[in-house]
DNA sequence: CGGCAAATTGAGGTGCCTCAAGCTCTGTGG
DNA sequence: CCACAGAGCTTGAGGCACCTCAATTTGCCG
């Protein structure tokens, strides 16, 4: 939380606030849900630690990851002007989260202005990580959308201070990695084997996972104004 | 404008304001951009008139849409934040698009809470958007994505008085649909056959298009939650 | 040590792509 | 009013990326 509250000065008091609302908190088994879709959104959700995911289920029985969350997301900030989820969240990794109620989640942002512009700077954010996937998703051959989303989410465990210079931890499976990608389990078993033939990634399997530097990855098609960009932390 | 802002009351004086900024505007012909990849975000935008898209060009020269915007849509509230656009809007149809400065635009916001309240209630509502493209992106045939998408923009078209029950002006080309789905326009072309034998929707070639009642289009697989939710405007 | 989820591997199918023509409009200038 | 150009739409044939089904192996955990 204080991690990605980089984006905007914090005076000490707001930092004394987080601290205090963050107390609060609880666990999540790895694979259990936060939140399910139809829910009627109930209190603002701040991750802590581990990795969550957004995902929804289609009538055919397949699922389709559409975010990863790492620690310092909120969820669904304003999501309640929605009548229900459209969607549901999942903790991937075993997980902390902290509840904030509505009521008070709303003084918060009136009383702590700093708080408030840095998580609506948050927003666009996650806007542009989104369009990236649609991206990545229509026009990007499964090799190129792998390698792109790894180098993704290097980048932001990175900014978090999850992520050394050539690796970082990687509780994703393949499983869900496919689910991710929009492509079988059996598929993105064979692409994973192809990156690590090219060199660019370095995945053992099970146990939380290496993955090589970016300059590799890159080779698979990751934007480098945009990790500049982030890298930089013009983010 | 007005139209979109009916997410919350405003008052006589908010419309004003609204009309006053609206008031100096400019026309755009189909297919010209408004704002390209790579300039440094200027002033905001304000759909009045007309279509027009999000999109980006690969390195591989493919191209990728990912939102479309109808009048009403404001691009880029506060994407200022980023030191430079990750894409590109380009108009669809000949377009009107008032301009509103930066510093001006944070007056209004502080000055008209109504509006503010608007303008971030809208936003959710794309994040929504953009989360169901993508499971569409990842997860659907290119049938059941293509019917989808109409069904979208119908019920988008709808909200804003553009569509009546059982058609709509639909002035996207093949091409630009086939870049928004992630497919070739070959393929769409092949796409909307078998969804006019399906009697699914009916398109008349080059000039705007009609598509029957969402009914039909929803055996393709629309969310009806969402749907009714958004028909109903819960929206 | 037994049970389970995840990862692997193989074989066969298919949805969508690529390449390549030809067609149909619309607009423009002679 | 006609010819011509250009953009978009259609259609066919062949190929590949990714899927499906199915079995086996591996590693984890109580």
């Amino acid at each position: 939380m204080n991690k990605l509250s980089k984006l905007v000065e914090l005076a000490p008091d707001d930092v004394a606030m987080l601290e205090a609302v963050t107390a609060r908190s609880r666990k999540y088994a790895a694979r259990q849900d936060v939140i399910c879709e139809g829910d009627r959104p109930g209190p603002v959700f701040v991750l802590l630690e581990g990795w969550a995911c957004r995902y929804k289920i289609l009538p055919s029985g397949t699922r389709q990851v559409m975010a990863f969350l790492m620690p310092g997301h909120s969820c669904d900030l304003h999501v309640n002007i929605l009548a229900e989820m459209d969607h549901s969240i999942q903790a991937i990794s075993p997980a902390m989260i902290a509840t904030i109620s509505r009521s008070e989640m709303q003084e918060i942002l009136d009383d702590y202005p700093n708080i408030a512009r840095a998580m609506y700077a948050a927003q666009p954010i996650d806007e542009a990580t989104m369009r990236a996937w649609i991206v990545s998703m229509g026009r990007r051959s499964s090799i190129e959308r792998a390698a792109y989303l790894m180098c993704e989410l290097y980048v932001r465990a990175r900014s978090i201070g999850l992520a050394d210079d050539d690796s970082f931890a990687f509780p994703l499976s393949q499983r869900i990695l496919a689910d991710a990608l929009g492509m079988t389990a059996v598929h993105i078993n064979r692409v994973l084997k192809e990156l690590q033939l090219r060199g660019a990634t370095e995945l053992n399997r099970g146990s939380p996972d290496i993955i090589d530097p970016i300059k590799r990855v890159q080779i698979a098609g990751f934007d480098e104004n945009y990790l500049h960009r982030r890298l930089n932390n013009t983010f």
